[in-house]
DNA sequence: GCCAACGTTGGC
DNA sequence: GCCAACGTTGGC
């Protein structure tokens, strides 16, 4: 079974809508240690639930890693990674944080605990839950 | 190596 | 606009 992630991006800088122009993209700038251990851990293949920060703070869509960690330079320090992601699906309706923050058996996911963390695991359970919150997946 | 000060993120 | 959480930096 490939592993579940959650990524999190301001829509502002770059959104669900831009990702499906795209066609898939480099997922770039991220500048935290722990959030880098995750994308190291990425492989081809594995699912990653899209979510918007800010004004939506909602779980808008489902990626897939189509390539693992390599290096992201952009701003001249080596040492840090990017994965390439594409769009797989989107929700039906997307899920609300305060949807999360509500439901019990999401109490213990990491966008909760850890708020600031903007690349994390989720266990089948949560994943499996929070799709079928979102009314499952709705081809693109 | 510790910890206070500071900066950033992201929800409210 | 505020603030909690938490990562980073720099003095000691």
């Amino acid at each position: 079974m490939a592993a579940r992630w959650l990524v999190k991006t301001e829509p502002d800088v770059y959104s669900w809508a831009q990702l499906l122009q795209d066609g898939s993209t480099g997922w770039d700038g991220v500048r935290n240690n722990a959030a880098r251990v995750h994308l190291k851990a990425m492989k081809k293949g594995d699912r990653v639930l899209y979510y918007h920060t800010g004004d939506e703070r909602s779980v808008v869509g489902i990626a897939e890693v189509v390539r693992e960690a390599y290096p992201d330079a952009s701003d001249g320090d080596p040492g840090w990674v990017q994965v390439d992601l594409r769009p797989v699906a989107a929700l039906k309706s997307p899920v609300t944080l305060a949807q999360v923050k509500a439901e019990p058996d999401l109490s213990n996911i990491a966008l909760v605990r850890q708020a600031r963390l903007s690349v994390m695991p989720i266990d089948d359970a949560a994943w499996k839950k929070i799709v079928a919150m979102g009314g499952g997946e709705k081809k693109l």
